[in-house]
DNA sequence: ACACTGACCTCAA
DNA sequence: GTTGAGGCCAGTG
């Protein structure tokens, strides 16, 4: 966690501030928005690793296939976040790309 | 510097 | 619709 190394982390903290409340964008997206592209799993590690207390929406972050990425305890309370925002998430945890994928 | 991990993605079958 | 293999590369210890 030098200086250098905080550019990326720091770019996907601004991008995933930016996602409007009611809409998602995937991982993937956020990691070319970052100017890595081919980093998606960095995005998703970066979110793992939020502090505790953060504001960050990072429940607004899904996969390319438009599920939640998480399981068990994390993703019911991903999907009550979604939900809380009149996002559609069914029971799967699928979300409809077209309909609620934001688009900068 | 090295080895390992993984809230991903693409493509092939 | 599914599964699996391979690649990617910033974190972490």
């Amino acid at each position: 966690m030098t200086a250098e190394n905080d550019t990326f982390r720091q770019r996907v903290f601004q991008i995933v501030a930016a996602i409007p409340r009611g809409q998602v964008t995937t991982y993937g997206d956020i990691a070319q928005m970052a100017g890595s592209s081919r980093a998606a799993r960095q995005v998703g590690g970066v979110l793992k690793r939020l502090p505790q207390g953060s504001r960050l929406p990072w429940h607004r972050v899904i996969n390319r296939k438009g599920e939640l990425s998480l399981q068990g305890e994390d993703f019911q309370r991903q999907r009550q976040a979604l939900l809380a925002e009149d996002i559609e998430v069914d029971a799967q945890g699928r979300i409809d790309l077209n309909r609620f994928r934001w688009r900068g």
